[in-house]
DNA sequence: CTAGGGTTAG
């Protein structure tokens, strides 16, 4: 019996004054039978007016009329209650309501059992309460066979279940398709799929978003062109399954050529541009999102911002922030945290420790986040200090936490601290992972002490990763240790002969030994492994725009006047003592040469840039995407003191903030 | 929004 003729009855009935005899005789012979059964199936069971005395009382039909009206209108508001208790997960007062109602319908049951379909893990408790329904509707099934796939049972009970259900509807189809879809059987999905009665959108959208979910974008992208019914959530998932397989164009033709669009689709493109490294189009679509009056979520919120602190955007992170201000997400902990990353990594300490402080209910991750930034702006004393809050108020640490403060005691230099708190992590209850071991190789092997290094490596309960040998690698450049770099750099080419890093770690060691028929060699070899070296770059923000500069770049406008401040300065820098280090110029040339090279660095171009165009009061803030260069972090600090400007540099291991004459990381990184 | 419940996209 379908839910819309009962509705119409029912209206119907009530509504009908002149009918009200009826319903008192359908309320007082079958009264019982009526509300605890759900389905109010039957009034036509009750041929309308046959069993009715026609000398009934008609002064009393309005007043069994409104008492009907009354009971009726308990039920719903009762059912309407436990609706959102379940809604928000307290089960215990649905229950009680349950309990005290003397009369239930099934919706009642449903309404309670959804609790079972939407929480996992208490799939006996209810299977119990779904046997005890007095007569379960198509509904009740419904609900019952997605707890079943849900809690991800044995997909044939489901299926079993499934072939019981006396009178199925689209949404049963639909369950059974997605339970397979999930389990990915997408054959079984298929079969029943071209079985069913009848196809709405829901069903063309599981398949859709299973093949995608399985890897096969082909046939995904069949079905979606022969769907009679494309809704958004169709377009969507094509959008996603576009993204997930790199083919941006594609996802970017559908989201112009689709007629409507939500957040979700908005969040499916901005996330797949932030994924696909992509993060400066995400975040122009972005603006366009928030200009086109769409108001952002938590999750729509944290992608959005993952793209801002990629591209270290943060004028736009600001704006964001704007935003989150004025809404009810101010109140979010996920949301908080997201902006607090997102200022850290953009490098404005202060806004992230202003907001840590605005956030009332900080979860672990608040706290990782903020000693995390502390850390990573070499601030160790205040990241260890943020821990002992952190323990003080009852937060217990997690892995998260651990890698924050290694991170934080080895840019600090203290070494002998990370050692203990890597020792202290048993006490915890917290695993060493991996994570945890490379931070302390790079923290002895900073520190010079690299047989402990070594040891460490040979004693990890785990197959060493391979980029845990370029750490060592970077540590045996520092201290000019050949013997141990040639054994990391073997390690390293070995477990992944294909890293980039291995080899220029290994030819920059060489080169910088003068060593150039070595360099020579493991530039041959690099060429024959078709290994390709990740360019470096550096970038900033000016406004809403993002400038790149590549080491030697021949493309930005603004390069001939970039050139003149720069040998300009470097007049100045010389004046004031600067030697240029050429153990940085990787090249086998003349010393003249490798000077301009070093000149040329990207970095250097774009704080040239910068001193151009930022405003006076305002910070460089430089990004690059390798570990700034050992040249351009001593040039830099000679700028910072003749300029007379604070120039932060963020590259990929921690923040250098110059101002000076001097370095924030005091000259150990 | 239509007394309520189930299925699809992040």
């Amino acid at each position: 019996m379908s839910k819309r003729n009962l509705s119409f009855n029912f209206k119907h009935i009530i509504r009908n004054q002149q009918h009200s005899f009826c319903l008192l005789i359908i309320f007082s012979s079958t009264k019982h039978r009526y509300f605890s059964s759900s389905t109010i199936q039957n009034p036509n069971a009750n041929p309308q007016g046959k069993a009715i005395p026609s000398s009934f009382p008609s002064h009393s039909s309005s007043f069994s009329s409104n008492y009907m009206t009354h009971q009726l209108g308990d039920i719903i508001s009762s059912n309407k209650i436990i609706t959102s208790y379940v809604h928000s997960g307290d089960l215990d007062s649905a229950f009680r309501l349950f309990n005290n109602m003397p009369i239930k319908t099934t919706v009642t049951w449903n309404s309670i059992l959804a609790w079972y379909s939407k929480n996992r893990g208490k799939i006996c408790e209810a299977r119990q309460l779904f046997d005890k329904i007095p007569e379960p509707d198509t509904v009740s099934y419904n609900i019952m066979l997605s707890c079943l796939i849900n809690n991800s049972v044995d997909i044939g009970t489901a299926e079993a279940f499934f072939n019981q259900i006396p009178i199925k509807d689209t949404a049963s189809w639909n369950t059974m398709i997605s339970g397979f879809a999930q389990g990915g059987k997408m054959s079984e999905a298929r079969k029943l799929f071209s079985l069913m009665p009848q196809r709405n959108s829901v069903s063309w959208n599981a398949m859709i978003s299973g093949y995608i979910e399985s890897g096969e974008l082909d046939l995904a992208v069949e079905l979606f062109e022969v769907a009679p019914v494309k809704s958004v959530v169709a377009w969507t998932a094509m959008i996603n399954g576009y993204m997930k397989f790199g083919k941006i164009k594609l996802a970017e033709r559908l989201f112009k050529e689709m007629p409507v669009k939500n957040l979700v689709t908005w969040s499916a493109m901005i996330a797949g541009y932030v994924e696909k490294c992509r993060a400066e189009d995400g975040l122009k679509l972005f603006r366009m999102m928030v200009r086109s009056g769409i108001r952002p979520n938590v999750s729509n919120l944290s992608s959005v911002l993952l793209g801002c602190s990629e591209s270290s955007a943060l004028q736009l992170g600001r704006q964001v922030h704007q935003l989150v201000f004025k809404s009810p997400l101010y109140y979010d902990t996920t949301a908080g945290t997201s902006l607090i990353s997102m200022y850290c990594k953009c490098g404005d300490l202060e806004d992230a420790w202003k907001l840590f402080l605005e956030i009332q209910r900080k979860d672990v991750v608040t706290w990782n986040a903020m000693i995390s930034g502390f850390a990573q702006q070499g601030a160790g004393e205040k990241a260890l200090c943020l821990f002992n809050e952190m323990k003080g108020v009852g937060m217990k640490p997690d892995w998260i936490t651990f890698v924050a403060l290694l991170l934080a005691c080895n840019h600090a230099g203290l070494v002998d601290l990370g050692v203990q708190y890597f020792d202290s992590m048993r006490d915890y209850g917290v695993e060493t992972k991996p994570d945890h071991y490379a931070c302390m190789v790079d923290l002895l092997g900073r520190a010079g002490r690299l047989n402990e290094a070594v040891d460490l490596i040979k004693k990890m309960p785990f197959t060493p990763p391979s980029a845990i040998f370029g750490t060592l690698l970077g540590a045996c450049r520092i201290h000019k240790n050949l013997e141990l770099a040639e054994f990391a750099a073997t390690n390293l080419l070995s477990f992944d002969p294909s890293s980039a890093a291995g080899y220029v770690q290994l030819a920059n060691i060489y080169a910088a030994m003068n060593r150039w028929d070595h360099v020579a060699r493991v530039r041959r070899s690099m060429k024959e492994s078709k290994v390709v070296k990740t360019p470096g770059y550096s970038w900033l923000e000016l406004g809403s725009a993002v400038h790149e500069f590549r080491s030697g770049d021949r493309k930005h406008p603004a390069l001939v006047s970039i050139h003149e401040k720069l040998n300009d300065l470097g007049k100045k820098m010389k004046l004031a003592g600067y030697v240029p280090d050429l153990e940085y110029a990787l090249h086998d040339v003349g010393e003249e040469q490798k000077e301009q090279l070093l000149l040329r660095h990207s970095e250097k171009l774009a704080v040239a840039f910068g001193l151009i165009n930022v405003p006076l009061e305002t910070p460089i803030r430089v990004f690059k995407n390798l570990r700034v260069c050992g040249d351009c972090h001593c040039a830099i600090k000679y700028i910072s003191a003749i300029e007379r400007r604070d120039i932060i540099v963020r590259d990929t291991s921690r923040f250098h903030h110059f101002k000076n004459g001097l370095c924030s990381c005091g000259d150990y990184w």
